[in-house]
RNA sequence: GGCGGCGUGGCUCAGUGGUAGAGCAGCGGUCUCAUAAUCCGCUUGUCGUGGGUUCGAUUCCCUCCGCCGCUACCA
């Protein structure tokens, strides 16, 4: 295990601001956000990016098509971004946009680096080029014969000269790398895709394109910008303040702990990035994970299709947490998952109202009516009967390896049918609505045993559902003994000794808890 | 074409060389503290197709069918 307070650096991937962001990206913040809190739990000192990449050449045509310069446009977008990344409480420390001047000063620093070494070079460039797009097109993207958004228009051979980055150096260290590293790109099945991809021989790239004013100059070569990936994989080490005065955060925080990233963009950060940086003569990230992606009821997220989703949507009308537990749940992170809104409602209903919410309600429901939320004495009562023979130990060891592994679908069925199941069984078995009637004391045995049951669920949900988890600690006194910051998985195991009585601190109307997630009508049926 | 993966009850998936499991949905029952929630029980499967290895395969091998990923610059 490591050491608390040892730094963790995790980033996710930069976004392209020509347009809003949708479920698929919220996906991929919500997997990192978790491992982000996650880490924190454990000590780790956690640093958090991500960020937009904006010095494409789309965004600035988006820009113009709106009338904009694009610094304003691509400003307005980053706050459009950030704010939606709130609303999700995603806890990123930092937020780039590669248009920013430590990006820019970071990306020439590094350029000029890997130029010095000499693994960039000048070569002319022979493509199709459009001058309705002012770009080069590839055979690939041609409709017969032409560009797809400039039909009327012949498409010209012109020459350039580029810079390029000399990739097809790296095979063999990369491959060297990855034998000796196997846990650097993650889920594994990703790790073959890449072998085959180095094994089959690598081009070098070009990395510069001529005539742009959008974008980061080479600085050996000011008429070129700097291109596309050379640019946007920089942002990870320009946001530590690479190659500026202040190399602090670098120092402290570099190499990356994790890429978060799309299976998409795999290649990019686990063959081109790593040679970069070998290329620089800086240290490799320790790991790229690479998720799945989330569809429209089987349809691939598009705009142009119009199955794209935006996160507030969802949002507005489910919540923040039920949000986050969809994705986190039902979406297997490595995996590709499924959005629609009849699954939401289905999961919603029985995992959040039915068993998380309830176990809430009837738990405070039982203190404050019998008790009047005084569980005068309890500090005697060793809370280990709802637990029956579940060593709560071994189950945070448990949590901890899934969570590690992203694994966080599996992590939250272990604690619904080891936590929630076995709290709400338990109340079935004792009973304590008899008890009451019958045996104050033991009934007042089984509420210590819910208020525990209720302690340990707020532990395990804080990295999936802050805010839920944050409610569920605060329904009695735990904070007195083991404060909210500092609490770990690890400490659902010990209810701290020497702690007061329980006492319910949940806030309450007319002396019931308020359903925290009232249940939602199922939509009507579609014909 | 090449490399890789997948195809298990209505849905999402787990799983093992000895003739299958979970959650959700559905159905029935139950308690009454609670958001008519909980808890208990039940129904459905030729484990894609055909063949092979084996005493025996859903699990190993091959064929075929279907689906998907990667095959260089879009999360």
């Amino acid at each position: 295990m490591a050491p608390a307070n040892e730094p963790f650096f995790i980033t996710t991937a930069i976004d392209y601001p020509n347009s809003r962001p949708h479920i698929g990206t919220a996906f991929e913040k919500i997997g990192a956000d978790a491992q982000a809190r996650f880490q924190r739990m454990k000590g780790r000192e956690v640093h958090f990016l991500m960020g937009n990449d904006e010095n494409t050449i789309k965004v600035s045509q988006r820009a113009a098509e709106l009338g904009l310069e694009p610094k304003p446009y691509v400003d307005d977008m980053a706050r459009q971004f950030k704010e939606v990344w709130s609303a999700l409480n995603v806890s990123n420390t930092d937020f780039i946009q590669t248009s920013q001047s430590r990006h820019h000063i970071g990306c020439r620093k590094f350029i000029q680096a890997v130029y010095d070494a000499g693994h960039i070079f000048k070569k002319k460039y022979t493509g199709l080029y459009c001058n309705g797009c002012e770009a080069f097109k590839t055979e690939k993207e041609l409709v017969e014969g032409r560009c797809p958004n400039h039909q009327s228009q012949e498409l010209k051979q012109v020459e350039e000269e580029n810079y390029f980055f000399r990739l097809s150096a790296f095979e063999d260290r990369l491959l060297d790398y990855y034998r000796t590293h196997p846990e650097f790109i993650q889920p594994e099945s990703r790790l073959n895709e890449i072998m085959n991809l180095v094994e089959s021989g690598l081009q070098d790239v070009s990395i510069s394109r001529k005539g742009f004013v959008w974008g980061i100059p080479v600085p050996f070569d000011e008429d070129q910008t700097i291109y596309v990936w050379f640019d946007a994989l920089l942002n990870y080490i320009t946001a530590l303040g690479y190659g500026s005065d202040d190399e602090t955060l670098y120092k402290k925080f570099w190499p990356a702990d994790v890429h978060v990233i799309g299976k998409d963009i795999t290649r990019f950060h686990c063959a081109l990035w790593p040679a970069m940086l070998m290329a620089a003569g800086l240290p490799l990230p320790k790991t790229v994970y690479a998720h799945g992606f989330v569809y429209n009821k089987g349809l691939k997220i598009s705009k142009s299709a119009g199955t794209a989703i935006d996160p507030m949507t969802v949002y507005e009308t489910f919540g923040t947490d039920p949000f986050r537990y969809y994705f986190l749940k039902e979406c297997v992170f490595g995996s590709d998952g499924n959005f629609s809104e009849e699954r939401f409602t289905e999961l919603y209903n029985s995992d959040l109202a039915n068993n998380l919410g309830n176990l809430y309600s009837r738990t405070i429901s039982m203190c404050v009516r019998y008790f009047e939320g005084n569980l005068e004495g309890s500090s005697a009562i060793d809370p280990v009967d709802w637990a029956g023979d579940l060593n709560l130990g071994e189950l945070a060891d448990e949590l901890d390896g899934l969570v590690s592994r992203f694994e966080y679908s599996q992590a939250l069925q272990t604690i619904w049918s080891q936590v929630l199941d076995r709290a709400n069984r338990y109340i079935q078995n004792t009973e304590p609505f008899k008890l009451i009637k019958t045996d104050r004391e033991a009934c007042k045995v089984v509420l210590a045993n819910l208020a525990d049951a209720i302690r340990v669920t707020g532990i395990l949900l804080k990295p999936f559902l802050p805010d839920t988890a944050e409610i569920f600690y605060g329904a009695f006194n735990f904070e007195a003994s083991a404060p909210w910051t500092s609490l770990d998985f690890t400490q659902i195991a010990k209810p701290s000794t020497g702690r007061a009585d329980y006492q319910v601190t949940a806030a309450l109307t007319d002396g019931k808890p308020v359903p925290m997630f009232p249940k939602i009508q199922p939509p009507p049926e579609k014909p």
